[in-house]
DNA sequence: TCACCCACTTGCATAATGCAAGTGGATTAA
DNA sequence: TTAATCCACTTGCATTATGCAAGTGGGTGA
């Protein structure tokens, strides 16, 4: 892990500027959603399992920043003592809503897959309910808040499932 | 105008990874949100306005991707043979809830100014229903649609230059 | 012991960004 | 009519970010 030096020319005090100076590049959030969608919390899976194949200095690059930046934290793995743990924090947790968006407005809007669109179009249908329920369990398992009842997280995973296996039919 | 170059990599089909592509830099979205908050529609108020000082050749290339991408159009001014009015399209008035929601981020996770933050801070509690009927007045502005009774843009332009007096009395 | 795993780093090429100055034609004020 | 100014960009050049491939030093499991 090396010292990264933050890029601290503010442009303006406008939020959604400084939402752009945060995250507005092509790979932050493509972290985030790996953290958050795919619960991958090694640098390892966030690397090798990675759909738009991240280069492993960007990953790092990435992970460093975000540290600073306070949208996620790391501790050490205790089963590895090379493995570190990443998790989000309540920011990231908070970019739910965002994350969502930007899903919607992708489908609707650029040619993304039906398999890779299918956790999207979900959580669109869902709602701010859905989005709510989705952050408790996000704070369960990076916060160590309660378990909620419900499992957001299952219900992605089943549908997206669902839907690899259909194409897997088709294409027999 | 010169023709651009679109980056045609797509690394992956997932609608957040598409609208990352689109518009996951520093200035398209800052550029959107002028046209779209500012009802900055010529090159020059675009450039000479910017709170965040955009580079004019940052500008003029953002402008180019964002016609190609078709999140803009481009009319010859017919007051003025060389000036061009910009407008936004459909895909792009449709970024309302994902601005709407970085500001409503922004202004809890960054260290946003108050008079830069109170439109987002407006948005955010006028909620979906404010947001379509902002969409709703952009659509008149910007595509010619039928006027709607309620101007969210007004709204918006009372509460910034409330803010603005407030702090400028302050300051005495 | 030794191959493999782990989280990164390093070197180097290419692309994006940023600044300052410039361009050629259109408009405006004197 | 003429000169100054405006207009939407472009150009040249320096700096910074990105991307690829290979490497590093230590930890782990067979």
């Amino acid at each position: 892990m090396k010292k990264i030096e933050t890029r601290s020319e503010i442009r303006s005090g406008c939020p959604i500027n400084l939402t752009l100076e945060m995250l507005g590049d092509r790979w932050s959030l493509i972290v985030v959603r790996d953290i958050m969608f795919g619960n991958r919390r090694h640098y390892g899976d966030l690397l090798k399992l990675s759909e738009e194949g991240i280069a492993s200095n960007i990953l790092a690059n990435r992970l460093a920043r975000l540290l600073q930046l306070g949208l996620l934290s790391r501790i050490q793995d205790p089963t590895h003592k090379q493995k570190a743990i990443y998790s989000l924090t309540e920011p990231s947790i908070e970019l739910v809503p965002l994350l969502a968006h930007m899903g919607a407005w992708g489908r609707r809007h650029t040619p993304a897959t039906k398999e890779l669109s299918i956790r999207a179009q979900l959580l669109e249908e869902g709602g701010e309910r859905m989005w709510k329920a989705f952050m408790a369990e996000l704070r369960s398992i990076h916060l160590g808040a309660p378990a909620p009842r419900r499992s957001v997280f299952a219900e992605l995973q089943a549908s997206f499932d669902s839907v690899v296996r259909m194409q897997a039919n088709k294409r027999r």
